[in-house]
DNA sequence: AAAACCAACGCAAACGTTTGCGGATAAAAC
DNA sequence: GTTTTATCCGCAAACGTTTGCGTTGGTTTT
């Protein structure tokens, strides 16, 4: 039953052959000839011959792996990345490995330890929520293996960012509110030291500046996540009494603060209306659907993946560069 | 600004001693003095030595790495899954690769090789909606590389499985809508020749039988995608004129029907009552909230991971092992 | 017929580890 | 003062590849 991996020694053994030559005649390599090429791939085909990748990567010094860091697989947007990912790489011969920080700074340096060790040739980075420290990453600059930053990205380490025009898309999904009539906007914000939060915050405040509208720092809740908004309900049930509309800096936490005022009795968008960030497809399924802004992870994660492997394959030699994804407004029934 | 990485024998020659003395400092070895044994060790984190883990793959034919093929990241399920596995591999010392099949036949071939040419030490699968054929399977168990499937399972290859009790909990939720009045329920179902299409179908029957309910073949639909659900729309509302309930296979199918039902002036549930299966986030968020069965994917991944492991390890020598969780009712407002 | 050449293949080193075995030094036993 | 023993360390092979260079034969030049 056990039939253990066959290696190029075997083959050449098998064939009364040197493992060079079996080694250049699965490339078809002009100084072997024609008939031994044909008899070896024959056999090796026979024997279902793999190449051992970790011998070649040793080898090589070259894994053609790259390394993919992300907060949590389970946001629709973070696995849409990944899939994007994977279709590029895989086409040019790379494999994916990914790792999840779970918005954890020591589990994020674990994992670019990890993917260290297994000499990935390059990384594909979303930085966790709670990295305050970008050592491990500036320790990658310096032994001069590739990152490319997606979505969320530090200023502090200099490298190619791909990411989502954050602030437009802010501006965009407030404007709509502003338009629509609201002049009370609340602002679930992300954290503040990271792009995303701090562009579409900053985006609310132009929108507001624009709209001759006077920020109010009291609407600004710093609150992410379904799991803050059902801790923070009393605070923003007390804010939403003297406003219009909220707009949230993903789409979870937007129809997190959706369902607490609908049992709250609030009738959304007419008494007061909701924005989300992302269009995640919980936004078509919500009643009522949610406004947002697309934010397409697919193609963020592709792009990522395109700059990386030319980086890698010697192609851009350039200054690192950012690529800006446009923001598109959704609009839709809850504002 | 490149420094490359630090070898064993960079050390040696660093510290005048033989790279054999070096790896053994590393790991205390009791015939490496201990003077020597610190010397090396300082120096190691001094230079931020980091084992390759090609190289050890290689030279212990073990790449302590294990493979994973699921057909779509971007469902919750299959990502809660990968949480699960991450979090107890990571535990262990194990790094995870992640290839997604795209309910692909080929692709799935194309993974298993790509995986098998990185030497995994065993895989963790849930098989494609498309595969027929599980010659690349058996292939990995001739070579005696462990494969333990995960929720999607073919009874042609021997080997351990992490499954739901999907028998059951179809059983328990059209028992459920029977209880509820419901006597014309529509099943759509998924594909018969995998063991989760099949067994929630014969469940579907079970709880018929058991209420003494005649099983109506016209009202068992293939179809479990929301795009299937989109393509037999009109199929599916001449069925749900003489209907009751429908039962769906897997949530999102649910959800989709639920809204063409309502997007023709069906009130859910009065009119007709909705089921699915799986508890994916969406079955809360939507209205009316989606009855349905849990699904722990979280847990079937991390099981799934625990008797891979052991396998590997060498624990586990008896025979392949099904483990099957237990399904439980989530009873919401749509049916 | 010696020199030069070419086609086809083998040898051996290298990538970074681990590990069995043997060697050196020194202390302990006789 | 020789032998034993223990302690500490180095040599070299091996894992599966790739690749520069050397080695065969045999064919073409002059």
């Amino acid at each position: 039953m056990k039939s253990p991996q066959v290696s190029i020694s075997d083959i050449a053994r098998d064939l009364g052959v040197a493992p060079s030559t079996v080694s250049r005649a699965l490339k078809n390599h002009p100084e072997i000839s024609r008939d031994t090429c044909l008899r070896i791939q024959e056999y090796a085909r026979k024997v279902n011959y793999r190449p051992n990748a970790l011998a070649l990567g040793l080898k090589q010094q070259k894994s053609f792996t790259i390394g993919v860091i992300i907060p949590e697989i389970v946001h629709h947007f973070f696995s849409s990345v990944i899939s994007g990912i994977e279709d590029l790489a895989y086409g040019k011969g790379y494999r994916v490995i990914i790792c999840q920080s779970n918005e954890d700074y020591h589990r994020e340096v674990i994992n670019v330890e990890a993917l260290s060790d297994h000499r990935v040739d390059g990384f594909l980075v979303s930085i966790s929520k709670s990295t305050r420290d970008n050592k491990h990453f500036l320790n990658l600059s310096e032994q001069g293996i590739p990152i490319v930053f997606m979505d969320r990205a530090t200023p502090e380490v200099d490298s190619d960012r791909v990411l989502t025009n954050d602030f437009e898309g802010a501006r965009l999904v407030v404007s709509h509110l502003l338009k629509r009539g609201c002049r009370n906007i609340i602002h679930l914000a992300g954290p503040q030291h990271l792009s995303v939060g701090r562009e579409r915050y900053l985006g609310y405040a132009e929108a507001l500046k624009e709209a001759g509208v006077p920020l109010q720092d009291e609407l600004v809740l710093k609150c992410d996540t379904p799991a803050r908004v059902a801790q923070h309900s009393a605070k923003l049930l007390n804010l939403a009494t003297g406003a219009d509309a909220i707009f949230a800096v993903n789409d979870f936490t937007a129809v997190a603060a959706m369902r607490l005022l609908q049992d709250h009795g609030y009738i959304i968008p007419d008494q007061i209306a909701v924005a989300g960030f992302g269009d995640d497809p919980i936004a078509t399924v919500v009643r009522p659907s949610l406004t947002t802004v697309e934010q397409r992870g697919y193609d963020i994660g592709k792009e990522a993946a395109r700059i990386l492997l030319n980086r890698l394959s010697g192609e851009t030699e350039e200054d690192f560069k950012t690529k800006i994804f446009p923001a598109f407004l959704k609009v839709r029934d809850s504002g």
